[in-house]
DNA sequence: TTAAACAGTTTTATCATATAAATAATACAT
DNA sequence: ATGTATTATTTATATGATAAAACTGTTTAA
């Protein structure tokens, strides 16, 4: 296998390459995806390392793989989008807005709806956090804390407050992505004075038991944000 | 292997078998998993089928297996709820309701605005499948079609319509659950006479262009399924 | 002429075995 | 008592062999 390694086994390392080649759409009916003899000689690896690797992308539904039809790309539809290793390639090779925002339409409803869930709930500890994350964003606006990193551990306390476990395994996939929107965001509209002042009124709602303010503020928020890439997919469309 | 097949290959006969158990809490600090090397012996397959299966379950977030330290299982937080086979094993294993209400929690979130983006979409083609589904679900109040699958295929053509690839994709692991959810809502409530009548509010919403009536109709139809639920662990808490 | 049956070939599926690497547990030396 | 070297266990990787699946083309029968 090539050079890198990146903390990464074999199998690991195959598949990372394999899988961001795929997504990155380097095979085609043109160009199809070698065989797993041909793709040991090519990455110098075992037929072991190469198949395992082969499996682990066909759990993550981007390919097929069976005997005498050798393997398959799957239509796109069928790609595991809440697979984080999915996600992100998709997001490094094909960093199209359109993904973007049907990433932030999910982020509507979701964090609408945990917003709403931790304002009934009111686990005492866990609305510590969300406060908590609150303040380092407030100390970020004066350059005391990472701004990034601040909005990133709000939205997350927020769904894991939610107490469920849904809302809190969707954390995981919108990290990867909230770094994306986050930056996309603050690169088109500046970093904004009241981003706090946004944030806290979710806050409030919560802290406060009230769960249709909550979830309205969280919505409202999301909606801004998606109205921000709209304006950017409707200018992309005038060239 | 021991007998049955039902068209999976080793390998995934393997983790099934497995995979079920640990969620089914067969295993314990008292009954570790055991290494590679038995499970072989165990369950009488090839190293190469038991470690693939292996390393189909850490992807899945049950087990992770490191040299020296053999297979462990993982805390509950990290099983990927978002996959398939983890959620079918939790749902036959562990059928307990309070998966079942946060897995509607979920739904409320999705269903609600998946319906407000397929009203926005406009999509006639998808629309009109929303139609042919709904029309279904007339037929079968008078017995003439399938109550459960006309359902299932409602929900899943607005998810459809609202051409969010994140949506559509839920909607497969809502497939899954949809199933135990509606036969447990119509097992209490019994099968209403209005079903038909509340979905097409939904639809109405959706044709007419209403986004805001669509995704209330949805979440208020979601919000009863939850207040079932609800009423249910609340006589189970009382036992 | 058409379709069914068959054989041949390619490719994955499974098995078996061997060696390397990682690491937990133990023994040892300081 | 503490840190270090050794050992044993277990997964990681490699290799080679056989089995099963399924596409392709050909032959055969209606």
């Amino acid at each position: 296998m090539s050079g890198i390694n990146r903390g990464l086994n074999l199998t690991q390392q195959v598949a990372e390459t394999l899988g961001s080649a795929i997504i990155r759409g380097t095979y085609g009916t043109d160009n199809p995806v070698p065989s797993e003899a041909v793709l040991c000689e090519q990455l110098q690896v075992s037929r072991s390392a190469a198949r395992e690797a082969v499996k682990s992308l066909a759990a993550k539904g981007l390919i097929t793989s069976r005997a005498r039809q050798g393997i398959r790309i799957l239509p796109e539809t069928e790609w595991n989008l809440f697979d984080a290793d999915v996600l992100r390639w998709m997001r490094d090779s094909n960093p199209s807005l359109a993904l973007l925002k049907e990433f932030t339409e999910l982020r509507v409803a979701i964090e609408a709806e945990a917003a709403k869930l931790a304002a009934e709930r009111q686990n005492t500890a866990k609305i510590e956090k969300i406060a908590v994350a609150l303040e380092r964003m407030r100390q970020a606006e004066s350059g005391l804390d990472d701004p990034l990193e601040s909005d990133i551990a709000f939205h997350l306390s927020i769904l894991d407050a939610s107490e469920n476990r849904f809302f809190m395994q969707l954390g995981r996939i919108i990290d990867t992505t909230l770094r994306v929107s986050i930056r996309f965001t603050n690169m088109r509209t500046g970093v904004r004075a009241g981003v706090h002042a946004d944030h806290k009124k979710i806050y409030d709602g919560i802290v406060n038991n009230k769960p249709d303010e909550a979830a309205a503020m969280s919505a409202e928020l999301m909606e801004s944000a998606l109205a921000t890439i709209n304006q950017a997919l409707e200018e992309q469309e005038t060239l």
